[in-house]
DNA sequence: GCCATATAGTTGACAAGGAAACCATATCCG
DNA sequence: CGGATATGGTTTCCTTGTCAACTATATGGC
């Protein structure tokens, strides 16, 4: 990857370089599509997280590859919106529960919807070997460094 | 893309997901080895952009897809660590010029360095072709989205 | 039982970037 | 020439995320 000849490599030689200007762009026509709703793309993400079976604030963070401080902020968030709830978990005096309140529950399908649409919008026209190839390359670019990598906070 | 079955599509089948993620991971990765040499991500992508020659820092903001803003905090930044020189321009009194000092100039064939054993580390192991399919398909869906689509600002 | 240590969650300081308002200078055109 | 408009840079506010310190509860070894 780092161009052989040159002494001084150019910023394009580096696929995180790309990486990290696609994915930003995509992150951010995302993050306009979804305002509408009133919610960000990190608060998708964790209410999509949580469309499948509560979870425990810890767990997503280890999951989403964000730190607890992160998590801590986001469901604060989502729980004075009234799109999730935060209750103890019995059993465990430190540990709590997130769970989607129904307000939530109703907004994970549109949500889902679209970020169907900006992926179409973004990879849409892609042909499918190039998709699975890239998708593939991703996965295996996780699972190599100790699967979903968290900053160890 | 949109996993046409389910109802409400999981994160793991939108590509700008992964995509995020590993983004994510590999500029973390990168943050840490640059912060050894004193200096951020978004700094050494500014170094190793004027080290190809000076520069406007509007101009600067189209080409990274950045704010006028951001650049003129980072530009700051810089020019407080001796890194890079801010000159007025001749012949405009509004505008200003962006120049290397010696001390960035010396930094950024290291920082070229590390940029390119960050990329190793992250898409090394991956074969040729993959590398390719990957790089051609960012610089299609940037070409799409109107060559170096900014934030309007 | 009790102290050491690990784990869950929170909080405050900080870095980074976008949005929009702002100031200064240039340029255009009547 | 002179006012409208465009352009370059800065600044303020806001959001988001990490880090590190902190509190509180659990657990393990002795």
């Amino acid at each position: 990857m780092p161009a052989a000849r040159k002494p001084v490599s150019p910023l394009e030689t580096h696929l995180g370089y790309w990486l990290r200007y696609v994915s930003n762009q995509v992150s951010y026509a995302f993050a306009a599509k979804v305002q509408a709703c009133g919610v960000t793309v990190a608060e998708w993400v964790v209410l999509r997280e949580l469309y499948d079976g509560e979870c425990m604030p810890s767990a997503l963070a280890a999951r989403l590859g964000m730190t607890r401080g992160a998590i801590s902020k986001l469901a604060e968030r989502l729980s004075d919106k009234d799109l999730i709830r935060r209750s103890a978990k019995d059993g465990d005096g430190r540990a709590q529960t997130l769970s989607l309140a129904p307000g939530g529950r109703a907004l994970v399908p549109k949500l889902a919807a679209l970020a169907d649409a900006n992926d179409a919008e973004f990879f849409g026209h892609l042909d499918h070997t190039s998709l699975k190839t890239i998708e593939a390359a991703m996965r295996e670019i996780i699972r190599r460094r100790g699967l979903k990598g968290v900053p160890v906070d």
